[in-house]
RNA sequence: GCCGCGGUAGCCAAGGUGGUCACGGCGGAUGUCUGAAAAACAUCAGAUUUCGGUUCGAUUCCGAACCGCGGCA
C-alpha cells in the first residue's frame, strides 16, 4: 500500500434515477472531488433532458468529465471510453483532488475499475458485415473452429458477440476467448451504490420521465431527429428511440410516456443484475452513510481531510 | 326481449374434423456480459368463464347460466 501516492478513486453507481448525481455532487464538493462520468450517454452533445445530465449550475458547483464528448452522429465505445476516463482521473488524482466516477454503466465502470485491457483489434466493417447476414447457428460453427473452448463458453446465440469473437480469432490468428484479459488494478477504488426499492425507485422514474417532458424532451427528440435521423447509435436511447411512434401518430403522447417508463424500469432491472454481482459495491441508502465509507477510505492519503 | 358472434395466463392471441392437448408475442421473475452495453442475448413461471350432458376420454361436440360485442325489436 503506497501511503502518499494518491491514487484513489471513489464509484458511485446504481440505477437510473437513483440519484446518482446529486449524491456525487453532494460528496464532490465536500470532499473537494470531481466528476468524471461514467455513462454510454452523456457523452453525447445535445442529449441533455432525456439522458438525465446535471444542469450547468451543477456542473458549476463541480467539475464534470466525459460530459459531451462526441457529436450524436459518431460512433463511440467502451474502449475509447476507457483511455479517457483514466486520463481523467489521472488527472484529477495530479491536481491532488479525488475522482468521483459516477455513472450507470456498468461495463464503463468495470472497464477502468478492474483495469480491462480490451483487444486492440479494431471493428472491421467488411467482415462484419459479411457475419451479419448469417445465421447464429452458422457462425457459431465458424466460431467453434476458431475457439473451441470459447465457443462453449459464449452465448451461443448472440450474434453480436459471436461476431467479435470471431472478429478477434481472425485478425489475431488465436482463440478470442483466452485472449481476453484485466491488467493490475490502476486505483484503489471505493465503490458505494445507492440502495433503492422497487417500488420507489418506479416512482421516482415516472417523476423523472414527467419532467422531462415539461422540459422540452419533444424539443430536443425532434432536433436530433431531424439532423441525424433515427438510425445512429445514440438514438437507441431509451427516451428518444420511443418518439419515431408518437411523431408519426401511431401512438398517443400517454402511450408515449407508459413505453419511455417501462422501458427505462427495465433497464433499471438490467443495470441491477448487473450490479448484483460485484461483491466489492457497499450499498448505502443515504448520504450520511456514504460520507462514513469516503472519509474511511481518505484517511490514509489525506489525513487532514478527516 | 329475440337473433347472431365470441369468452384460452396480467394483456393480445393460435389451435379444420375429440386422445397425457395447449403455438406465439407483450408484460413478469431470474440471469449472461472483455471494442454498439440505455446495446445484444438466455432461462423460467403462468391459462382453457361456470355448471351439467354425450364419451373410455373433452379446449374441441351438445345444453344451460353468466359476461362482452353486433343486429333486430
Amino acid at each position: 500500500m503506497q501511503q502518499n501516492r494518491n491514487d484513489k478513486l471513489i464509484v458511485i453507481l446504481g440505477p437510473t434515477a437513483s440519484g446518482k448525481t446529486e449524491l456525487a455532487i453532494k460528496l464532490a464538493k465536500k470532499f473537494s472531488g470531481e466528476i468524471v462520468s461514467a455513462d454510454s450517454r452523456q457523452i453525447y452533445k445535445r442529449m441533455d433532458i432525456g439522458t438525465g445530465k446535471a444542469t450547468k449550475k451543477q456542473m458549476k458547483i463541480v467539475p464534470h468529465h466525459l460530459i459531451d464528448i462526441v457529436n450524436p452522429d459518431q460512433e463511440f465505445n467502451v474502449t475509447i471510453y476507457k483511455k479517457m476516463a483514466v486520463k481523467a482521473i489521472k488527472d484529477i488524482q495530479k491536481k491532488g483532488k479525488i475522482p468521483f466516477l459516477v455513472g450507470g454503466t456498468g461495463l464503463y465502470i468495470k472497464a477502468v475499475v478492474d483495469n480491462i485491457e480490451f483487444l486492440k483489434i479494431k471493428p472491421q466493417k467488411k467482415l462484419r458485415k459479411e457475419l451479419e447476414n448469417k445465421t447464429t447457428e452458422q457462425l457459431f460453427k465458424i466460431y467453434k473452429k476458431l475457439d473451441l473452448r470459447g465457443a462453449k463458453l459464449i452465448d451461443k446465440q448472440n450474434k453480436r458477440r459471436l461476431i467479435r469473437a470471431i472478429e478477434v480469432c481472425k485478425a489475431t490468428k488465436k482463440p478470442f476467448w483466452e485472449q481476453r484479459k484485466k491488467g493490475n488494478p490502476l486505483f484503489d477504488v471505493l465503490q458505494i451504490g445507492i440502495k433503492i426499492e422497487k417500488e420507489k425507485l418506479k416512482n421516482k422514474i415516472e417523476n423523472r420521465i414527467g419532467k422531462m417532458f415539461k422540459q422540452g424532451l419533444e424539443k430536443e427528440v425532434k432536433n436530433l431527429s431531424e439532423k441525424y435521423g433515427w438510425k445512429t447509435w445514440s438514438m437507441q436511447t431509451i427516451g428518444y428511440q420511443e418518439w419515431k411512434p408518437y411523431f408519426n401518430k401511431k401512438i398517443t403522447k400517454k402511450e408515449l410516456q407508459q413505453i419511455i417508463a417501462l422501458h427505462t424500469r427495465q433497464f433499471a432491472k438490467r443495470q441491477m443484475t448487473w450490479f448484483k454481482s460485484d461483491s466489492r459495491i457497499n450499498w448505502i441508502k443515504n448520504e450520511k452513510q456514504a460520507e462514513k465509507l469516503i472519509k474511511k477510505f481518505i484517511k490514509l492519503t489525506f489525513p487532514l481531510n478527516s
